[in-house]
DNA sequence: TAGATTGTTAATCGATTAACAATC
DNA sequence: TAGATTGTTAATCGATTAACAATC
């Protein structure tokens, strides 16, 4: 797939769609009317069908659309389709509540390897992958078809880490760190900034 | 304060300009123009000055921005200067990496409780805080004027969470479960969906 | 066939960028 | 004063919404 010039508006919007989808397929539903649909989700029907349609036709005329079938759409078009191999990188409070968290697993996401710089840590299972010495980073990248990197360690090391991922070929970084990452442009950054998430928050409190 | 009208778009932005501000302001810088600003930020100097000026005039005519001046502005929109009672609800992994996180103490974030149904965790210590029965919650937010509650629970329960939050005149949710929350317009919630991060991340990766 | 609802074009709205007069 | 750079207006661009013909 190769479809070029899709937003990044319409990019962000499809995980939401794809979990309304699920829960109506849950609930037993199976089709549903971009009107319908626009009342439960508080967007126009009209933004949901030209969403849609930037990546074909998933509807029929007169009857709506098959919830099963586009929530399938939807994660071929997200890629949910595809198994990847990933690390976390910092096995501090948040690196261990991501590999902890097993939902991810469940959509293909597979942690494979977790490492810290604090001996202290090392060997310790986290759902039975054990946590290594940075040093044996770049190695195992390269030798476990890792495609993705958790970032979950503190800004300046995160830059610098990048770097040795970006030399390691790594595809995508999940990056929490409070930073911005400077990358090739093939490689994808999907930024997590907690803090910038918590000012919204008060700005919204304050200005409510 | 009370400026309507400013746009999702430009609040959302706010945070990052704060944080290179602060990162100018730690290097001893004192003034810095847009357009240097806009180079650092791989943004455009337009977009930058139209930004500030949402908010009043912050520059001068030929010298650009004073850095810790419009560094503590930011701070002052975004709310920063108030200090806020939280409490976190469900102790799980996010919940306690939340806990033990305390960037969000330095900026004025206070946890002042923290709360699950499983009895196996009352009484637990995370800095200092010690882990509350659920049944306690109504009651300790009224004495102990919370307005933040952070939701690390499942969506059932966060759903569920948030209607007794409301009742108890909470200001804002930080809501990291996976759905979205029915709460009245008056009520601040400001989504952390990771599951979606993760998706957009999977559909770079499919797409790049 | 009649009714419903999509796919898609056209209209509107809002956000971004460009330009420049004001002014430090 | 001359140079630099803002604040702000105007132009452009893109995203959202409305409308409706196509069609199931």
């Amino acid at each position: 797939m190769d479809n070029r010039a899709i937003s990044q508006a319409v990019i962000a919007r499809l995980p939401r769609y794809y979990r309304y989808l699920g829960d109506l397929k849950d609930s037993g539903i199976e089709r549903i009317s971009s009107q319908d649909l626009s009342k439960m989700m508080k967007v126009t029907a009209s933004q949901i069908r030209q969403d849609f349609n930037n990546f074909g036709g998933f509807g029929q005329q007169g009857y709506g659309y098959n919830v099963e079938y586009l929530y399938d759409e939807i994660a071929k078009i997200l890629g949910l389709n595809v198994r990847h191999n990933l690390v976390i990188i910092g096995a501090g409070n948040l690196g261990q509540a991501l590999a902890n968290y097993m939902n991810f697993e469940r959509r293909g996401f597979i942690v494979r390897g977790i490492f810290d710089k604090n001996p202290a840590l090392y060997g310790k299972q986290l759902r039975k992958v054990s946590v290594q010495p940075m040093e044996n980073l770049r190695r195992f990248v390269a030798d476990n078809d890792i495609d993705i990197a958790v970032l979950a360690i503190p800004k300046e090391a995160a830059v610098q880490t990048a770097e040795t991922l970006v030399s390691c070929n790594i595809k995508a970084i999940w990056n929490f760190a409070h930073v911005d990452l400077n990358v090739p442009d093939n490689i994808v950054v999907e930024n997590v900034h907690l803090s910038d998430s918590l000012m919204r928050l008060s700005y919204g409190i304050a200005n409510m």
